[in-house]
DNA sequence: AGGTAAACCTGGACGC
DNA sequence: TGCGTCCAGGTTTACC
């Protein structure tokens, strides 16, 4: 469930509710996740306050005062959401922190069937030098990357370029489904080496890659309330997507039935057409 | 070094 | 109804 777009939408959520709130303390109900948990670090995080909620790239970043980091991934099927204190646990709810809010007592809970997402607590400043932070490249929103930039760091580079774009060294943030979108929005081929794209390409795919995350992120907003508040709603962006799933089906823009294939493993959609 | 495939884990959808 | 197979939104690791 998780792309970049439900990231953001729920740390904004968590955004409004949780700074101020104090940790009274946490439960855990098993001690790893994709990496071991810590601990005795998650406990000590009983009576600080939550200062803020941030994110980069799909990581959830919880900062607390005195200042340590709750450094939070939702991996594949991973959900993080409030509800009232001491209601019910679900199948595969690993872990809760128990909070005293403006709003009263309430649970912050973590939710992950497949257990690809991870907690660890960091120490706020050494944040860079996280071995699941340091290496990241640039946020794809936020105006930092230009398409100077990605022009340069795709000389070379023979991969395809929807591989290149969901490697997280180059760019955050565009995962397998916004990858085949963001091609198709620029018209460019997924299988084209990197290398191949000029100023004009990477002009166009830098575009089509932040429309694409803005519009997700704006219709997360509306539908992932729900979400958020842990009642599951499956597929909320699903109509808005031009190719991804669409295999078979006629391109929107000029009938021709759109291709499916596997690049790098994963599932990849788009407008032989089109896309070029 | 760069490029590719496999691994982690569970559940749901589908075909027989 | 039951079982086997395939697929899934992420990311690291291990290999060529």
């Amino acid at each position: 469930m998780p792309e970049l777009p439900e990231v953001e939408t729920v740390r904004r959520h968590l955004a409004l509710h949780l700074p101020g709130a104090l940790v009274l303390g946490a439960t855990l109900r098993r001690e790893d996740l994709r990496y071991p948990i810590p601990v005795q670090a998650v406990h000590s995080l009983a009576s600080r306050r939550i200062l803020a909620v941030r994110r980069r790239a799909k990581y959830l970043l919880l900062d607390f005062v005195p200042p340590v980091t709750a450094l939070i991934h939702l991996g594949m099927s991973g959900r993080l959401f409030t509800t009232p204190s001491d209601e019910p646990w679900q199948p595969h709810e690993h872990w809760r922190l128990h909070l005293q809010g403006s709003a009263g007592l309430v649970d912050l809970r973590y939710v992950d069937a497949r257990r690809f997402g991870c907690l660890d607590i960091l120490i706020s400043h050494m944040e860079l030098q996280h071995p699941l932070l340091a290496g990241l490249g640039p946020e794809p929103l936020g105006a930092a990357l230009s398409a100077q930039e990605l022009l340069r760091a795709t000389r070379g580079r023979r991969v395809p370029v929807k591989t290149w774009l969901m490697d997280s060294h180059n760019v955050v943030g565009v995962g397998n489904i916004y990858a085949s979108e963001a091609c198709f929005r620029a018209g460019v081929h997924p299988l084209r080496a990197a290398t191949d794209l000029n100023l004009d390409d990477c002009q166009r795919l830098l575009g089509a890659v932040q429309a694409v995350l803005q519009e997700a992120i704006a219709a997360g907003g509306s539908t992932l309330r729900d979400f958020v508040g842990g009642d599951a709603k499956p597929g909320y962006f699903q109509q808005q997507l031009a190719v991804y799933g669409r295999g078979g089906e006629p391109c929107h823009a000029c009938a021709t039935p759109i291709e499916r294939t596997v690049l790098g493993t994963r599932a990849t959609y788009f407008c032989p057409h089109c896309q070029s």
